[in-house]
DNA sequence: CACCTGTTATAACATATATATAACAGGTGG
DNA sequence: CCACCTGTTATATATATGTTATAACAGGTG
């Protein structure tokens, strides 16, 4: 999977790693068990320094999206996980982002809207166009 | 409006300070026009230095959700705001959100439920128990 | 044994965050 | 006019975080 970091971004290095990968398998660019390239190859396609990756994997594992196998290396997990759990872990994210959408004037109908369209662009599979 | 900040969360002190007060205007315990608390006060009460303060408020100014006279000091403004810049802001941050979600096994129809569930919670105004 | 994997350690540097102290321009009220 | 408030700006300092660099280690592969 092609990653593209924003150099410019203020958000951080390993941060974008994170996002673009949790986005590739949500988008299923990345598929349960794929391998992901190592932490020396990665860093160097992408021209940052190894322990950027190494800590974007790292993250990634304690999340519980990433798991190491000695012999492969680092690979896709998505695994079962709680409901209740995993819904409350989103939820203070959401409660923001809402929050701001309100302030910005948007209604309900327009969030819903919103998750209604990206969900299904996930569900799609690949899009060929603009991420 | 009672801010309560989390010094030992890993999100700056500043950021909390921005989110709370657009949780505050989202949730009406903030309403349009509403005089905040200069930074200097504001920055005693809740113990932070007064520059961390001013930032939060810069940013708000920045982002609309806040303007200054120079009389009054600093107060809430939720102008009006263009809709489809609004979804564009907003877009980024939910795509990022919706593809954890989905990793992490939840639907679509999961997301909307919560989209739902909270928007009901601002709309209903002030919440008494949690958050 | 050479080569790959993730992991750890250490050092160095840049940037971000938070604090401290001070000053300034503009507005308010005595 | 004068004391007092407002946000804003400047400067310095300390700490935390992010990124890079170099090096080494244990474990697995061929």
């Amino acid at each position: 999977m092609l990653i593209e970091i924003d150099f410019s971004s203020d958000e951080a290095i390993y941060q974008q790693l994170c996002n673009q990968i949790i986005l590739g398998i949500a988008t299923s660019r990345l598929t349960d068990g794929e391998v992901l390239p190592s932490v020396r190859q990665m860093a160097d396609e992408i021209g940052i320094n190894m322990h950027t990756v190494n800590k974007a994997y790292t993250i990634l594992r304690q999340e519980g999206f990433v798991k190491v196998d000695r012999r492969r290396g680092a690979f896709v997990s998505v695994g079962d996980r709680n409901r209740e759990r995993a819904i409350r872990l989103v939820e203070k994210d959401m409660r923001v982002i809402l929050a701001e959408a309100r302030c910005r004037g948007l209604s309900k109908q327009d969030m819903l809207a919103l998750v209604d369209r990206i969900y299904d662009e996930y569900d799609g599979g690949i899009r060929t166009d603009d991420q």
